[in-house]
DNA sequence: TGTTATT
């Protein structure tokens, strides 16, 4: 059944900024037309390299440009290549004469040949992501559900290396009028079995947004909390550094110019930001993990990033939605009100002073231009989100006051030094707040010293509690 | 005891 077919997918379909093509066979002296199309080649054995290729596609015409794709880092077949015929109509004689029509030894499924998502312009403004799915839905059951608002083209559930379902799907419909009518239709319409919201139906994540989360995603799971020292020696280096020049050439791209500052990361999603200058490096090795990025340095920042620079600071929330609170505490004083958080305040105020350009966050700057001997961009200073800190620097706080938000509770504890994040868990059905929380701080010494304050804290008739957040993998409760 | 997952 069609449902289902999944071709293996591309991450970086493009060269990005400042390296080498993975490899590329053009033919010399051929032009291709102005219409040619760009072919997506799917189910491809990863020992068949574009010379083996070229004889199965060639009986439809003269090759432009034939190109397995490797992946980025570590130069491995991707089992998928992009095919440019001199003529258009070459393109379309091999989809209909390949596609889905033989398999290639070895492979389980039919070989794919179509037009490479990069052909179809805004292929993303018809492409829903759907989230909160019951983890046993199928691609038909979901199929079923999208249906009867348009013409599907590509229903896929996501799921993880254990075929289980990640709880979200892929629907492309075959325009966007009818991809806003599902949302339309079904945002927010149900909440399936189990899950622990109601189904999320809206347009897919842009490259851009994509390759955010992984940074995103990155910065949490390796704890990479200063990148300026962590990266360099990390086994991701390579990784980080090629995603933070792609980002960068994104945003350049997407700038047309060099503006201080632009802008990359959604505001909304910052807790935290660290600075990172990535001019200098070297153009992205296309394979192995061992080339550390030549100069990483966080000394020539713009000066209204400055303070953050090298450290972390914590960042105020947008507001939560009440009006702050006075809190009183019932016996007497602040525990605190010694303690002057100058420090913590300067970097926020340096971070509030940015916060006008909403939806991003890089830094460009043109500082470093005049003595750019073979770079051929000018420095880009690129801000990180981090959610938590490492271990030992995480905080649960339970019996908060009901009316805590995030910025209530990060404003209790940023004298014992920086909070990198605060977050109050709130019920989504009530918006209440769980009267539980978390916050980071950058270093050990301030979490305990939090905990030594705090603990037993009294607000109201409740006494707070503060410990080390459990560890993800630890089994035993404080 | 970090809530929702993005090929």
């Amino acid at each position: 059944m069609l449902l289902t077919h999944q071709y293996p997918q591309i991450t970086f379909p493009k060269p990005m900024n400042g390296s080498e093509p993975i490899s590329i066979h053009p033919e010399s002296g051929n032009m291709k037309d102005q219409d040619a199309i760009k072919l997506f080649i799917g189910q491809i054995p990863r020992n068949l390299e574009e010379k083996d290729l070229k004889p199965l596609f060639e009986q439809f015409g003269k090759i432009h440009e034939l190109t397995v794709l490797k992946d980025r880092y570590t130069g491995m077949h991707k089992g998928c290549a992009f095919l440019t015929y001199c003529a258009r109509e070459s393109a379309i004689k091999a989809q209909n004469a390949l596609h889905e029509q033989k398999t290639l030894p070895g492979m389980t499924r039919p070989i794919q040949v179509k037009p490479a998502d990069s052909e179809s312009r805004g292929g993303k403004d018809r492409k829903l992501f759907v989230g909160m799915l019951n983890k046993q839905q199928t691609e038909e059951d979901v199929y079923r559900l999208f249906e009867p608002y348009g013409v599907i083209e590509e229903c896929t559930v996501l799921r993880g290396p254990d075929g289980n379902s990640k709880g979200c799907a892929f629907v492309k419909f075959s325009t966007h009028t009818e991809a806003q009518s599902a949302i339309s239709a079904l945002h927010g319409s149900q909440t399936m079995p189990g899950a622990s919201s109601s189904l999320v139906v809206k347009f897919a994540d842009t490259d851009k947004e994509r390759t955010i989360r992984r940074m995103q995603q990155m910065v949490g799971q390796f704890g990479i909390f200063n990148p300026a020292i962590a990266l360099p020696f990390s086994t991701y280096s390579s990784y980080a550094h090629a995603l933070m020049q792609q980002q960068a050439a994104i945003m350049a791209a997407s700038h047309g110019g060099y503006l201080t500052p632009s802008v990359a990361f959604p505001a909304t999603q910052i807790h935290q930001m660290g600075a990172l200058n990535i001019n200098s490096l070297p153009p992205t090795p296309m394979s192995g993990l061992s080339s550390p990025p030549a100069n990483i340095t966080t000394s020539a920042v713009p000066s209204i990033v400055t303070p953050i620079v090298n450290g972390f600071t914590g960042i105020p929330h947008q507001p939560n939605g009440h009006p702050a609170v006075e809190t009183v505490y019932t016996n007497g004083l602040p525990p605190y009100s010694t303690q002057s958080p100058t420090a913590a305040d300067t970097l926020q105020q340096a971070f509030t002073g940015v916060q006008q350009y909403t939806d991003f966050v890089i830094w460009e700057t043109t500082l470093m231009n005049s003595h750019s001997l073979s770079i051929p961009h000018s420095p880009t200073f690129l801000f990180l989100c981090v959610y938590s800190g490492p271990e030992g620097c995480n905080l649960f706080i339970y019996h908060l006051p009901q009316e805590f938000g995030d910025n209530e509770l990060m404003q209790m504890f940023l004298p014992f030094g920086t909070v990198i994040s605060s977050k109050v868990f709130m019920d989504r059905a009530t918006n209440q707040s769980k009267c539980f929380g978390f916050v980071s701080f950058d270093n050990p010494a301030s979490a305990q010293a939090a905990i030594q304050a705090m603990n037993g804290f009294q607000i109201g008739m409740k006494r707070l509690k503060v410990q080390l957040k459990r560890p993800k993998d630890a089994s035993r409760p404080y």
